[in-house]
Order: structure tokens, then C-alpha cells, then sequence
DNA sequence: CACATTTGACCAGA
DNA sequence: TCTGGTCAAATGTG
């Protein structure tokens, strides 16, 4: 974990083994479908601020590192767009050309490959344009999963670098992985770690904050099946327009409401077992008291799981 | 040679 | 008419 100071790593394997506590409470109630979803989302939720410390640790002290850094990680914070007129991705009716995409979710991705674009995501694309875009200081890149034509997936994304910070981009992903690049042995020696697919955890994440103060969505399940036809209306109220200015996941407590909402999830099964896999053995630090309050303050961050008893967790 | 990127043109919605 | 998204020819790369 270079470039994670001290307290960084503290805080890491800290957040990590609370994951990891987690982990052990989602073994036991396997049988309870809403607790699982429930925990789910706050292994998830965890997982991104040990990623976030893990990203601003490295990005404080990156510079001339950017090629020794590790395989790159994804920090998602929520966005709140210095422009968000340009971002609109979860608005119900995009204007623009029609897309067979049914799927958005909208990242903030950090540079890890240099200066070139964010971190790799897990898939391979093709870039087909690039556009500058009104009021932005950086032109939009579009790019196209590479099995298009091959296998038909319709999956696309944009990439722009932020206004604020060079080393920020905001991806936007839209449709989803159709494609089995796993089949080669080119392909799979390029899947994804453990790792990768933590970062792929992550940019699949989206944070829908609600202006009027109300939580515009619950989480909604990952596996394909659950998966709705359509973007799901209720979750493209103005959302980023207004963001609530703290709604992160981010070291600050955030008493705003906000919730997580999992869309597109580019991960089969077996790599959702190998994440969890690695979460539940990431760190073999001596772990930090799991209590009570730590549940209640998730409890109460997303009310969506206000109904679970945190005793029932913790006999 | 195959594939990826670049870039100007074109298209469609507001 | 403006703007963002896509197309496709030209060009680059290994």
C-alpha cells in the first residue's frame, strides 16, 4: 500500500476490518435476503472510502510515481460537478441521439496509468470520438467496448477529465457488458485481479442524492436477473444537480442523506465471490472493535436499512 | 496486416 | 441553430 501514510493505513485496515466484520455478519444471514442487501451496501460503502483514503493518500504524493503505482484504483467519489448541466446521465430523458443503452452509472475515476486517462477499468474499449464540450475546460472522449462487433455488446462510456483536477475524470458508463472476453487466453491473462475487480466494485457505484432532502433511491440488487429493463425512473430526479455539498463516502461523516445505488454491475458472480474473497483476507491486522454505534451511524446514514436491529447483528 | 486512434463531417434533439 | 453523440476515412502503431 505505498503512499498511504500512517494514518492512512490505519484508517485502511480500520475501514477494512470492519469490511471484514461485515463479511462475517452476511455469512450468518444468508438466509435473509433484505439484511444482506442491507449489509452488502455497507461492505460496499466501506470498500469505497478505503479506496478513497488509499487514492488520496497516492495522489498526495504521486507526481513522477504514477508508473511504480499499483494497479490502479478507482476512487468514486459522488460527484458534485463543477458543471453538472454537461453531466446528465441519469436524467430521464436524454435529449441527445438515441442509444440502445439502458444502464448508466457515473463515476469519478482517478489517474493512474500518467497524465493519459483514468484507471482501467477492467474492459476493453475502443475510442470512436471525442468532442469539446461547451463550458468545459477538457474535450469528452467516446469509447466502445471492443467486442461490439464481434459479440454485439453495446456497452460505451465517456471520459473527461475534470475541470478542477487534471488527475480526476469523470467516466460515464452506459449499457452493459454483453461480451465473455474471458474466453482467450490473451483475454485471460488480462482479467482482472482481485484488485481490479475492487476498482470495477467501485466505478460501478453511483451516490443519488435527492434535493428535497429524501433518498431517491434504495439499492437495488446486482445480480443480472434483478437487473430492471429500463433505467429506473425514480432515480433520475435532479439528483447531481443540487448535490448535497459533503455527500461523500469520503473521511468527513456525512449526515446527509444519501444512497447508494448499484447499476451495471460488469462482474460475474465468481468475481463477486473473489472480491469478497479478498475483502474477507485483505488485512491480517489486529482488528478494531466492531460496536454497535458503528451499525447504527450506516443504519441511520441510509434509512433504507433503518427497519434492521444493529442488536440483531451484534448478540 | 490488423487493430486502435484521430478528427472532421454528419445526424438528431431541443 | 446550437450542441452532443456517432460515423467513417485517414492516420498511427505494433
Amino acid at each position: 500500500m505505498e503512499g498511504v501514510d500512517g494514518c492512512g493505513a490505519q484508517l485502511v485496515v480500520a475501514e477494512l476490518g470492519r469490511v471484514k466484520e461485515l463479511l462475517r455478519q452476511l455469512e450468518l444471514h444468508l438466509h435473509e435476503p433484505e439484511l444482506c442487501r442491507g449489509l452488502a451496501a455497507q461492505i460496499v460503502a466501506l470498500t469505497d472510502r478505503s479506496i478513497g483514503i488509499v487514492m488520496s493518500s497516492s495522489s498526495a504524493g504521486a507526481g513522477a510515481h504514477f508508473a511504480d503505482t499499483p494497479p490502479a484504483l478507482t476512487s468514486c467519489t459522488p460527484s458534485p460537478l463543477s458543471d453538472v448541466s454537461d453531466h446528465q446521465p441519469f436524467r430521464t430523458n436524454p435529449k441527445k441521439r438515441k442509444t440502445t443503452a439502458r444502464w448508466t452509472s457515473q463515476v469519478r475515476v482517478s489517474a493512474a496509468g500518467g497524465m493519459e486517462g483514468p484507471a482501467d477499468d477492467g474492459h476493453s474499449w475502443r475510442k470512436y470520438g471525442q468532442k469539446d464540450i461547451l463550458g468545459a475546460k477538457h474535450p469528452r472522449g467516446y469509447y466502445r467496448c471492443t467486442h461490439r462487433n464481434t459479440q454485439g455488446c453495446t456497452a460505451t462510456k465517456q471520459v473527461q477529465r475534470t475541470d478542477d483536477d487534471a488527475f480526476l475524470f469523470d467516466v460515464v458508463y452506459h449499457g452493459e457488458h454483453t461480451c465473455r472476453p474471458g474466453s482467450t487466453a490473451a483475454a485471460a491473462a488480462k482479467r482482472p485481479n482481485a484488485q481490479t475487480l475492487l476498482q470495477s466494485l467501485s466505478a460501478t457505484l453511483t451516490v443519488n442524492t435527492d434535493t428535497n432532502g429524501l433518498l431517491a433511491a434504495a439499492v437495488t440488487p446486482l445480480t443480472p436477473e434483478h437487473r430492471p429493463t429500463a433505467a429506473p425512473p425514480q432515480s433520475v430526479s435532479p439528483s447531481l444537480a443540487s448535490p448535497v455539498a459533503s455527500d461523500s463516502y469520503g473521511l468527513a461523516a456525512s449526515p446527509c442523506p444519501v444512497t447508494t445505488v448499484y447499476r451495471d454491475w460488469h462482474c460475474c458472480d465468481g468475481d463477486l465471490q473473489e472480491v469478497v474473497s479478498a475483502l474477507a483476507t485483505v488485512t491480517s491486522a489486529p482488528e478494531p472493535a466492531m460496536d454497535a454505534n458503528f451499525m447504527n451511524y450506516y443504519f441511520d446514514f441510509d434509512p433504507a436499512y433503518g427497519g434492521i436491529d444493529p442488536a440483531s447483528l451484534f448478540p
